[in-house]
Formats: C-alpha cells, structure tokens, sequence
DNA sequence: ATGAAAGCGCTAACAG
DNA sequence: CTGTTAGCGCTTTCAT
C-alpha cells in the first residue's frame, strides 16, 4: 500500500537549517553563525554573501535550538487570573509592553481557580521551557500563597509577585491599597460626612483587605465598627445588595467608600431605586477609575490605580533579577515596591457648597 | 577584589537530565524516556524504580528538547490587539481556556498599532519558537490584512484568524456584526421608534462596518441616510459628541443605535445634561453587553456577543487544523464560522404602554 | 577571519 | 521488554 503519496507530494515545507546556508554559501555553518547574530570577526564580503544567501533561502533561525544550548529562552513566564476583570487585563497589558520594549516572549498561564494547587504543574511547565523568570500576576487569595514556603528554593527562575503582601526574600510590586483607601476615607471626612460605611471587595484577597485597612486608618477607629462594613465580589451586584444591607445596619450613614468601581455602579443604581441623592443624601468613592467611571450618573469619585504600570514595572523587576542571576550574581536583593494610588474628585463625592 | 563568591556559593542548580536519572536508575535514557512518555513496553518493575529516581531528583523533562527533536511544541502563538478593552480580553481569555483544555501552552504578542507592520517580523518569531498554530486575535482595521495575500504563502503553520471579513482558504471566526446590527435596529423599529440614528465604531474596522450595515438592513434603505450617522471611537467621549451631533443634525430622531456600550454611557450621559428622557424620548440599544450594561441608568438594551465563546471557538478550529496537518493532510478545508449574537432588550428600548 | 569537533537534552529507529 | 546509534539546529570551545 502506497500511502501518503499523491497530492501530499506538495511542498512540505522542510525548515531551513544553517547547515543549507552554510553549504549554498560555502562557508562553515560557525561562519554563518556569526553573521546571524552580529559577532564581528567576519570579512565583509563574506558576511554579504551570507546574507544574501539567508535571504534567498529565507532562513530564520531555530529559537528552540538557541534555547536548548544557552539554556535560556528570551521568554517570560506570566501566570495570570480573572483576566475577564479591568485590572488584571490592564496589568497584562502592561507587562506585555515592557516586555516588548525589553526584547522578551511571553508564555502565558491563566489560573481559573484562584486556590488549587495546580501552581507546581504551571511552574514545572514553564521550567520545561527554559522561561528566564515568572510574572506571578495572580491576586492574593485564601493562601494561594502556601506554595511559597516550601516551593520557592528549588525555583531556579527569577519571579516578581504582584498584588502581594510583601515578604523578605521575594520581590514584590503592588498598589498601596491601603494608602488608597485612607485617601478615600479622608477625602469624605474632608467633605464633612460623618458616617462612612465601607463595601469591601472579599475579603480573602488580600488587596480587599488592604483597602479596609485604610478605612480603618481614617476612622481612627480602635473597635471595627462591624455594622458599617459589608462584604463584596467585585461585582455590581453585590454593591446594590451591599448599600441595601448596609442602610439597613446603619441608616443614618452619609457615606460609603465602595472598594471598586463596578461595586460602586451597583451602588449607585439601588440608591436610585430607593430614592436616595447622590452626593446629596450620600456620598460615594469608588476605587480603579475604569474608563466608564466618569460617565457614571454622577460621575465618580475614585482612587485610580495604574496597572498598566504595575505590570511595566514588574517587568522591569523582573529584567534586572534576570541580568543578575545571568552573570552569576546568585543572589539578588529582592525588595518591595509600592506604586501610589491617586484620588481622582468627582460629583459623587462633593457636596454642594451652599 | 573577590566578588561574587561568599554567599553565592550557593547552589546554581543545574538541570537534572535524563541521562541521570538513566544511570542512578542504572537503565538506559532510553527506557527512562519510555516511562515519562507512558510507553507501555516497560516493565512494571523498571518503570517503578524510574519514577523513584524522578521524583527523588526533581527531573522534569525538557520540553525545548522535546520540540527541537519533534519540530512543534505544544505551543500556539496569539496575536491580540487591544487587550485594555471588553471584547479582546475575553476572548483571550477564551482563547486561554480551550487553549489550556487542549493541553496547549500560549505564546502571547500583542501588537500596538494595528496598522503598522511588524507582522512579518512576529510570525517569523513564533515560527522561530515552533508554534503549532497561530491565532491571529487581532481586529481587521484598515488593511492591515494586506500581508495575507503575500505572506500566507510561506507560513507553514496553521492560522486561524478572528474577527475578519471571512475569506476563500482561510479559517476565519466571527461574530455576525451584521445580523446583531440588524436585530438592534428592527428591535427599535418593533417598539414603534421611527427615526433611529446610529453611533458607528471606526469606520476602519471591519466589525464597526459590519454593524453599520446591519442598520442599513433593519432600515432598507438604499440610500444611505448620512444625516442620521455618525462614527464614533468606541469611547464613551465620542458617545457623547455623537449624540449632540446626531440631534443636530436630525432633531426629530427618536431612537439611536449605538454599536458599543461604552460610546451608549456617554450618550446616556449626554441625553441627560439634555434633558432627554430614555427611553422616552429617545431609544437607545448598544452592543457588547458588558457586566456593567444592566446596571445603567437606565439599564441598557444591547446585543450581547459571546467572546469567550469566540475565542474558544477559534481554539478548537485551530486544534482540529493542527492535528489535520500532522497526520501529513497538507490541505485542510478552511471555513468560515459565523457565531450569533443576541438581543437583550432591558428598559433603554421599550417604550412604556400607554 | 574561518573551520572542526563536541554536545545541549531528548527521541526515533532499529536492533537484540 | 531493553539498549544502541543517530541526530534535531544550533553554539561553544579550540584550532588554524
């Protein structure tokens, strides 16, 4: 039986190697070599010929093969989540960026559930494929942080962690959530509210946290006032039920610092629906500054978070940890790095001067 | 000056082979080889020993080895575009999942500007790292699909492309702009609307003409009615200017397609500064529907376009392309996949009855 | 300025 | 069931 012949005698396109080139240019592949990646000690004339040899032949080089002897492949490992969120898809966005800038791939991982361990097998695979270092852009939830602990030392990859809690010995960049959600906080106190309830995101996210922590700065208060606070998902659902419930609470609250935005919508559309004005009755800071926050009715006040940045500078983390390890320098002072939050005043939160 | 010693004597990791594991196991590479690829001819005693050495070793295969014997690598390349919206970031994410339930890994590009032309140079890229398929995620604007004409000649590796203007010998997935224009406006048209303008994305972009066609289907109009479009950005901004500008132009407008749901914030915002009640002076249906869409004020009718299916779609298409072409079928049948979308009437579009 | 040899870590193709 | 021999495509010595 004659199989696979016929038709599929059409081009299948072999890949051109260096050897092809070396022998159509009769020069050594070593010569070859040279000219593709700009070392010097090559005759003009030679490197000409070369290339345009390469050229005609339309060569590219096998980054694979690269990989496998250099032992490192120009590629970063990104382990992501909830990409489907404003935040993280920013963040990517950056890293993306700066990666670009800095001349790396990326090999990216998204996560679904934030706690299974599925953390070893993502790490394997990316130690498989000789990535230089690891984004670990996957929010702080539950202790999804566990593996650090025990896995961290036999990790000979370079990892920058972001949104994290930071920790000696790792390098960590994140929002100063908490500094934004003092800013919040005082902003409303500033405008002469009085009882500021505060809708949290969940609270086993750590940047959650964080933002109340903030709140309670402001407050000064010793004794978390529990009545004042409820818990959110992030999402604007849970803002609605959220103001619902905390009226219900706390029904002379003038105020409520909501940890997100999309939270912040919900929010917005309940007191609507119950009649309540906003600034007017109740003032409301939001936290992001999603593009749509502006054109909220009325425009919202909120802390606004670069994350395009964050990833940007994660990666830059990142590169400098690469160089280190790179030349042998082992161990690399890892530090934390806060980026500042920024109040951005809008109509929710601003009382009409009378 | 002694520099780098000291502390740095700490153990730089070397990569455990398989030629180790092959001698502390006291068997061959090749039966070692065997055991992680879950060959059955193993003994079942062998195979025990070997896993033993693995796990005691830490081994982890190289998949960079792997792909340069094997020439593909369980790896697609993604082309994405505009990560920092709704639409292309859930796609990715979709992308991501199927990708991952296929047991692929991601190689992820983002490019910048649409028009400008480094495609060459990323696909030579990922070509270089051995990508099994190409996912090409990346909006048709202008004509920045020109090089397909060219360049998809000498690509030897599967693409499928999202998004586009379906084309004869390529794969192509995407949403039916035209048909969810067309439902929006006969939607507008079925609650007695009579005059309904429309808020256009940029005209470059495939999908945004699509849209606007759709319109033109629901009105039957041969002549365009230029005085009723504008074009818009897909900002909330260009919303805003567009409904000022519509009513100018066409004061007795009572309804207004608008083909995103962000540029609909904005128009609901500018109806409002004006005075304008939705939806009873005016009909607005946008497209998207975007989390944030049902909590508008007021909630927002829109075509809702499943992304995430999009992506996942585009996943499989290109699964199916890849193993086709590995089991030596060079030609595969290209087609073109339509995925619907679908109205979702809230209060911006039904006219209260009387 | 150029080339020859060795080998990165693994698997394919054949032996036994 | 197991081992041997090649060699993927390239770079790294070390010669010349």
């Amino acid at each position: 039986m004659i199989s696979g012949l016929g038709l599929s005698s059409m081009t299948v396109k072999k890949r051109v190697t260096i050897r092809q080139v070396a022998k159509e240019s009769e020069v050594s592949t070593q010569t070859v070599s040279r000219v593709i990646n700009h070392h010097p000690n090559v005759a003009p004339e030679t490197r000409r010929r070369v290339l345009q040899v390469i050229d005609r032949l339309g060569y590219q080089p096998s980054s694979i093969a690269r990989s496998l002897i250099q032992g490192y492949s120009g590629t970063l490992g990104v382990v992501g989540y909830g990409l489907e969120y404003f935040g993280p898809s920013r963040t990517l966005s950056g890293v993306e960026q700066q990666a670009n800038e800095l001349g790396y791939s990326l090999l990216l991982s998204l996560m679904r559930q934030p706690e299974k361990n599925d953390v070893e097998q993502v790490l394997r695979d990316m130690f498989s494929r000789y990535v230089d270092g690891i984004i670990w852009a996957m929010p702080e939830i539950g202790n999804n942080r566990a593996w650090i602990r025990q896995g961290t030392p036999q990790l000979s990859v370079p990892i920058v962690f972001l949104s994290m809690q930071p920790h000696p010995n790792l390098s960590v960049v994140a929002v100063d959530n908490r500094r934004g959600g003092r800013m919040a906080t005082e902003h409303l106190l500033d405008q002469g509210y009085q009882t500021i309830g505060l809708i949290t995101g969940p609270l086993d996210w750590w940047e959650a946290r964080q933002r109340q922590l903030g709140w309670q700065d402001a407050l000064k208060e010793v004794i978390t006032e529990d009545h004042l606070v409820v818990e959110g998902d992030w999402t604007a659902e849970s803002g609605e039920r959220g103001l619902r419930q905390l009226l219900e609470q706390c029904p002379d609250m003038d105020a409520v610092f909501v940890c997100n935005d999309q939270m912040a919508l919900g929010v917005l559309q309940a007191a609507r629906q119950m009649g309540i004005r906003v600034p007017e009755d109740l003032a409301l800071v939001g936290f992001d500054d999603t593009p749509e926050s502006a054109y909220f009715y009325p425009p919202l006040s909120t802390v606004r978070q670069d994350m395009v940045e964050l990833g940007r500078c994660a990666v830059r983390e990142l590169g400098c940890m690469i160089e280190a390890s790179q030349q042998g320098r082992a161990v690399v002072e890892s530090k934390a790095i806060l980026l500042q939050p920024q109040l951005v005043i809008r109509e929710s939160s601003v009382r009409e001067r009378g």
